[in-house]
DNA sequence: CATTTTTTGATTTACGTACATCAAAATTGG
DNA sequence: CCAATTTTGATGTACGTAAATCAAAAAATG
């Protein structure tokens, strides 16, 4: 049987009043008496059980998540997934609640996130606009004592204590191998289409995309990017504008959203050509363009598992207690058309 | 606050012990008055409180994971997950016990799998060898109202209620399709290098890499499958023996373990021509030669994630929980040298 | 040394559920 | 209608921890 307050009160040979004071550090406890009390905690391995004492708080964790209010599947996507996490909010003792914020607006961001503060919830998650007032605001959150996760897009160099989402550098490199290892000994240009230079999680793939591209496909050439602002409209203009424009384009690398715009793009003119396409999320358009061949590979990260892991890892947080690292890493996934779940 | 046993006793208008009786299935309830109390759940929306209700109860999960006695490094990491569980297993109330048995005989797994019902665990998770007295007998544990996982090796067919581990046939579409395309153009021989037909996971990811070779890249010829055994040497032996027989092997994918073997010939042998290979289980040494370009891509499936998959559960389902089905799907990582964890 | 302050002990209640016991009420059978 | 049986209620204890109160002991202060 694992030890108890009891035990250790026995084995301390003191009372259960100051093991309590101990534990939940109240004031009141001499020094040499704390770690009479301390160091039988070690020896015996006693662990609180966080049931029973989350059970006789009364606790609940108020976590807070903040969003962007961007209207592309990935974002409706992360919020059904929180959505999802509040219905079970009752079993898991928690109190999620969503704030939006007007999107690449640092200065809206940090009010909300001095707003948040205020409330002293238990966490808060957020996806992050990399800015160095935004990285002052979530430092001051961590100062404060509220564990702070940043979601999908890191603030790197602030103090937030886990980043919930996957490696972007890597993922544009995984991209770029991809990209040349089907072209094979082609050679030709090759598109990218972002979103915006502005975010931080765009800019990565690019950077990580161009370097691998650069040194080991020397054959492939990268046109200047293409900012279709996550909106299909505008991707699917520039995207047949540059078919129409370039004969020698092979090859596209869509690392945003508005993927709907480039696969109706791709759909009207490139019937008679044959390009090879790598585009990241994984939503009905780009799924069933997989397995169409309009679309070779598709790069996703799994919104579930991203909020799932932050409310672990805000619960762990507020509560001091550690957490199971591999299980936290929020993983790249790669779909073919053969292993799409 | 959501509601507890005294708010349903007080809507019901039956005393807390009745409730209690129809919560817990005691006897001794008129069946109108049942109703009356489980109206008075459905419309308060009461859930018990599992970790209220496992403090009462002082529960523990015991639980067994029941193994082949395989010396790869699979089943290494396996069990080095399991015991990790072991040692959370305070804080999750879990008791957790390893079995070996010889690998491949169904007899022995059966006789294990009557010995484990006899001691009426909370779970068993096994790795399933294929047979139809394995089915059976997991199907006897089933009807004894034991929840059972299959961790890796499925048994479609059987009442097991849970299957922690990968698709395997779409493993080995993706396989082919990954050596198909990285292959470009190019005609010629591939060589299959299996542990052993007799194991379902690899004639499964065979059955799903020799379709997809057939249908989708016709320039590309399976060679006769090679059966290694899972064992390095015997790898080594063989792929080293075809390479130096056949000249016109181009590509190679590798659906087992014993992949030591294989790199130690491909870098004695291959240093003249270019060989596309594509193996399974990302290890030490597979991701050295990941990482050096003797191997293209490594298939892998996370056997930290599926013992975590296997104890929530077996826990869920031996308190007649949900599981979140998305959260339970074990993923098919593929790795290129870019992305490596 | 007396007094104040700090530290410690002892004890109780609570969280939400499980489970046991005994008494009271309702239902059934003859 | 009475007795036997079933159903229901009332109540208490337990799980491991949190948190509060009050008294007692120890230490620090003058």
């Amino acid at each position: 049987m694992r030890p108890t307050v009891h035990d250790i009160a026995a084995a301390a040979g003191v009372s259960l009043a100051t093991v309590d004071r101990v534990l939940n550090q109240r004031p009141g406890v001499r020094h040499v008496t704390r770690e009479k009390v301390e160091t039988a905690i070690r020896d015996l391995g006693y662990v609180r059980d966080v049931a029973a004492a989350n059970l006789a708080k009364g606790r609940v964790y108020p976590l807070t998540f903040i969003l962007p209010a961007s209207d592309n599947s990935f974002m409706h996507g992360l919020n059904a997934e929180i959505r999802a996490a509040i219905a079970r909010s009752a079993a898991e003792r928690t109190d999620i609640r969503i704030v939006e914020v007007p999107a690449f607006d640092p200065q809206a961001l940090v009010r909300e996130l001095e707003t948040v503060a205020a409330e002293k919830p238990s966490g808060v998650a957020l996806v992050a606009t990399d800015a160095p007032d935004v990285r002052a605001a979530v430092d001051r959150l961590v100062h404060d004592g509220i564990p702070v996760v940043t979601l999908v897009s890191d603030l790197t160099g602030s103090l937030r204590h886990h980043y919930a989402g996957v490696d972007n550098i890597a993922a544009g490199r995984t991209a770029a191998r991809l990209l040349g290892r089907f072209l094979g000994s082609a050679a030709g240009e090759i598109v990218v289409l972002a979103g915006s230079m502005l975010v931080r999680d765009h800019r990565e793939r690019l950077e990580g995309f161009a370097s691998v591209m650069a040194q080991e496909f020397p054959a492939l050439h990268l046109l200047p990017v293409l900012e279709g602002r996550d909106d299909p409209e505008v991707a699917h203009m520039l995207i047949a504008d540059a078919l129409r424009k370039n004969g020698g384009i092979i090859g596209i690398y869509s690392l945003g959203a508005g993927n709907r715009g480039l696969i109706r793009a791709l759909k009207e003119k490139a019937a008679d050509r044959t390009l090879t396409v790598v585009a990241h999320e994984l939503t009905a358009h780009t799924r069933a363009a997989l397995i169409d061949g309009t679309i070779d590979a598709i790069l996703n990260q799994d919104a579930g598992h991203e909020v799932r892991s932050a409310i672990r890892v805000l619960k762990a947080k507020a509560d001091g207690l550690a957490v199971i690292d591999a299980q936290e890493r929020i993983r790249l996934d790669i779909f073919l058309k053969d292993n799409l779940p």
